[in-house]
DNA sequence: GTGAAAGCGCTAACAA
DNA sequence: TTGTTAGCGCTTTCAC
């Protein structure tokens, strides 16, 4: 890499001359400024993005820690903050907390020393479980803003976006009352994570509302999914809806729905939480609430990005909800 | 963030001899030692990691580009790096490519400015179909290596992991003929990556060697897949046997067959590439080529490593095989 | 055993 | 209009 100190002496000007003239400062002559940026062309001369940050105090890079890559969610909000974080000249390093709270609380550790200038994050399985939320808070103390997206701690000072997933279900589960649906189940293999509660919470407002019979199906991370779901569905016969609120149960439902000669959407409706391929691997196609995760991403960007910028008063944070949306495919009636 | 100098101060050393005493330099008395190294662990110090990238002209720090983080192969080699990397003491900066040439020429130029010691990347499609290399040689040349995945360029030297992705097909279509398949089809929607021509032609040999007359269903990205894999069984009724060359047209497959009341696997064996999780969306369970993506990505962040510490010769260049391998579901009698 | 000083590449205040 | 200098935080050589 050219620097420089290497173009100067090629140049017979001083250091400060070629840094001002590739700066566009009005200090520098014209034939000057023209002589240096020639060469600096030539050579294909880049400020060292390193040297910069030590002299201004911060790296334009931005700490993204999210539970699991292979989670289409999690991969699409990703995109998404990495989309808006180059639009503004920032650069992502990402790790992965595969679901852990040590892994989470060495990454932080890991990227403060100087690496990046705040954080991007959504909290890991067994951190939401243990309610564990200090090394976020001492992160923050050390001068290193956090905005969490999805999965937050309610009693972190941050900023925070999230999806209304309350309202999701409740409305998906009323949407499936309309159809006159008496017998809706509720699948969940995410039990343990705060949007799987307010999943559970917003299913169960909605048939209680219309005095109907719960039927929650748990999954857990071991059990044969379709194995439990085709189970379930058999024995429950009278089973005439089912929301998922994972990203695959919905599939699998209408799967096993179709071996046990259970027409859908006729006899039975289907909403999921998953993506549009995913939606795919069924026949009918799945009916989905679509949480706009690019969204999810970008606005956790803005969000930062305006932090770092200074343009936000020190203790006032902002909650952003995006909303979700119902698509309709084959899976129900409307 | 606290710095020597702060330490330095409060212990009225100088700052030379706090360093060495942190970096454990003979030079230093045991109770020097002792009082410095209290008071950082007081303090939390780190050593700014800025800082230390300028002095040491390196940063420890991978420059990843993939071309779609959606894809489930390639963000599982992405989490094989990141453990490999992370196990090292590397850092990695991600940059998604979303498959094309230009995004893959920027994100490349913007690490090439000091950010990163070294780039492990998969080809985008659309470098693929234009045959483009000239940006591969030119951050090498800058002095960056680079490390291929998967999708690579034969004629940029460099170090490479690939997938016998010739051998898989040939293999798995063997093995649909020793089940006494006898009208085998080759689904695909990757037609334009180096991958898919591979899988292609190793489909092809193996149903040339048999004089069994070849069935190619190519996808494109704009279709809807499920109806034309629906159409193609329905129209050729005497297929008993496919060999499915991306993610999800092998589930597709299944459901499909279903729906047309052709029982999988007695009269329509099914082989894809999808992975576990994925394979699960139908039934009987897909059985799949599997990649070992985790072993590739891990495979590839040691080969440039190994490179930045200098221990690999300057020209001379390795290329990995790592072998698939077949794993039976419920989509197939063998 | 400890400290002063140089230097990594850059910017910017100040001097000429 | 151009150059000198200090300094960001750190390591390391050399002097004391």
């Amino acid at each position: 890499m050219v620097t420089l100190k290497q173009l100067a002496k090629e140049l017979n000007v001083s250091i400060s001359t070629v840094s001002k003239a590739l700066n566009n400062s009005e200090e520098i002559g014209g034939e000057t400024v023209k002589r240096v940026k020639e060469l600096a062309a030539l050579y294909n001369y880049r400020p060292n993005k390193v040297a910069l940050s030590l002299k201004q105090n911060r790296t334009k890079t931005i700490g993204v820690i999210i539970p699991d890559i292979l989670n289409r969610f999690l991969a699409k909000v990703l995109i998404g903050i990495e989309q808006e974080a180059t639009a503004n000249g920032y650069n992502i390093i990402t790790c992965v907390s595969n679901e852990m709270l040590d892994k989470e609380i060495s990454s932080l550790q890991l990227l403060a020393n100087g690496s990046v200038d705040g954080f991007i994050l959504a909290i890991s399985e067994e951190t939401q479980i243990k309610n564990e939320t200090s090394h976020f808070v001492k992160t923050i103390n050390q001068g290193l803003p956090i905005v969490m997206f999805d999965r937050v701690a309610n009693d972190v000072l941050c900023d925070k976006v999230i999806v209304d997933d309350f309202e999701a279900t409740y409305n998906g589960t009323k949407s499936l009352i309309t159809e006159k649906r008496k017998h809706i189940a509720f699948f969940s293999s995410i039990d343990d994570l705060s949007v799987g509660k307010l999943r559970e919470k917003g299913y169960l407002k909605a048939v209680s509302e219309e005095n109907l019979k719960p039927y929650l199906l748990k999954i857990d991370k071991l059990d044969d999914v379709q194995q439990k779901i085709y189970e379930f569905l058999k024995e429950n016969n009278s089973i005439d809806g089912v929301i998922s609120a994972d990203s695959s149960s919905g599939v699998i439902a209408i799967n096993a729905a179709s071996k046990l000669g259970i027409e859908v959407p006729k006899n039975l409706s289907v909403i999921g939480y998953s993506s549009k391929a995913i939606s795919n691997h069924c026949i009918p196609k799945l009916t989905t609430i679509r949480q706009h995760a690019k969204d999810i991403g970008a606005c956790a960007a803005q969000l930062l990005i305006k932090r770092l910028q200074n343009n936000e008063p020190k203790d006032e944070f902002s909650t952003r909800i995006i909303k979700t949306s119902l698509v309709s495919a084959g899976s129900t009636l409307s």
